[in-house]
DNA sequence: GCCGTCATTATGTCTAGACATATTATCGCG
DNA sequence: CGCGATAATATGTCTAGACATAATGACGGC
């Protein structure tokens, strides 16, 4: 590793360099770089080290690698940005507020449609449907409207989610493998922007939020923020 | 590996026995999983296996590892979605429409001083201010405001963006490693609504991107998107 | 010239062993 | 009892060698 003394390299080492080349456009887009057992020569590792580092490379999206064909530099680098989700509470009080929640309503219907098509539900008659509001500080943070599928979070009808909301409720009972974020503007109306405590027609930042479980869906959020709101991405 | 009709696994399939037994909470959550060594002799694997699936579930989030104190399962598993960042064209396109691109103004002017701040720039004098417009089918899908910095994009001043939109041109000229992304709602007024050619106080989505170049800026970015738009997160 | 077959090649993965490193736990001393 | 030195331990990483796998490209038959 580079932290030796003894000058020999690691994978991290090795993704620099090869970083280094990838920015001098040593290796340009498009092209295809040297395989890894010659560059295991040329660095003076094993070729399990240069596999690590252009696996990394590749999992930024630097590069792209096939077998055979060998490892392409990628024409146009994609770029991603991740977002967090942490639970509400913890979200307000990283803004350095009080947090607060109170349960508006919920309400055992029928399966909309609409739902069971989203979460991919079959022979799911009923389903749980919340109405809560977030408060930082005591006001309006976000206004949270969710459904949830007891076939895929069992116990679900005898929580108690006056106590406790349903995201805190659901991270600590069900294990989720995958969440699908959809982001919109929207104008407030009626009861959300009764609810946000703020002007009919103000902009909002509406979060759609699907979380499955190996592909069943568990539950679909749409979460209505307080004018102002801001996501960012997470560094990194 | 499980292709193997050997019936010994791989690291994907200890990964998958792991994320059984996170799922079935025979790993509860804040439990200290058994070491690497033990697993191994269990699944009948060697340790470099295990440690290559348990790697892969850390940076999934289900597991927290640290040297000497073990592997401990994720209190709550901090939930990512990943933004995917096309380039404008691409966006278009695959949203089923022919792209379109207009160059509104073009100028260079000194640095504004909260620019330099953001892109943590120091002694650039002047940066290049663009502003354009993207159409889809001819009808405005979003306006662009953004702002170029001469030193990290050498050539900038010279590049004609009158035909290839900055994106495109920054895509294979600036070889960029870090985006920061803001999103937000805001309500459409003067210029920005007439460009978008929606009512006034109509509410759309104001995306902020700040692309870096190892930690240095290179380009601070502002869209505002029509009205309707969404911003989806990538599967997966 | 066209198409199927086969050898070639670069990556993907596994193994066993070794050493590094960061903590944690323990033990002994004051 | 508190505290510092020390031993134990789990993960992090590297190596060398091996086989698997996918895809390419060349060759040969038609």
């Amino acid at each position: 590793m580079a932290a030796d003394a003894t000058g020999a390299l690691g994978w991290q080492d090795v993704a620099a360099l090869a970083r280094a080349r990838l920015a001098a456009r040593i290796w340009p887009p498009g092209a295809i770089i040297p395989p890894e057992a010659e560059l295991a020569r040329e660095f003076g590792v094993s070729r399990s080290t240069v596999n690590r580092a252009l696996r990394a490379l590749a999992e930024e999206g630097w590069l792209d690698r096939r077998r055979k064909a060998g490892t392409r530099v990628a024409e146009r680098p994609v770029h991603r940005a991740t977002l967090a989700i942490p639970l509400m509470r913890d979200e307000v009080e990283a803004a350095g507020h009080r947090y607060g929640y109170r349960l508006l309503d919920r309400e055992v219907t029928a399966t909309p449609g609409l739902l069971a098509l989203q979460l991919g539900m079959r022979g799911v008659p009923r389903v749980l449907r919340l109405e809560a509001l977030h408060l930082a500080d005591g006001r309006p943070w976000a206004h949270e409207e969710r459904w949830i599928s007891p076939e895929t979070a069992p116990g679900v009808f005898e929580a108690d989610f006056a106590a406790q909301s349903a995201n805190e409720w659901l991270v600590t009972h069900v294990p989720c493998s995958s969440v699908e974020v959809s982001v919109s503007a929207e104008r407030a109306t009626g009861r959300v922007a009764a609810m946000l405590e703020c002007e009919d027609g103000e902009a909002i930042l509406v979060v759609e939020r699907i979380t499955r479980q190996e592909g069943r869906g568990v539950t679909l959020l749409r979460l209505s923020h307080a004018p102002g709101h801001r996501i960012r991405s997470t560094p990194g």
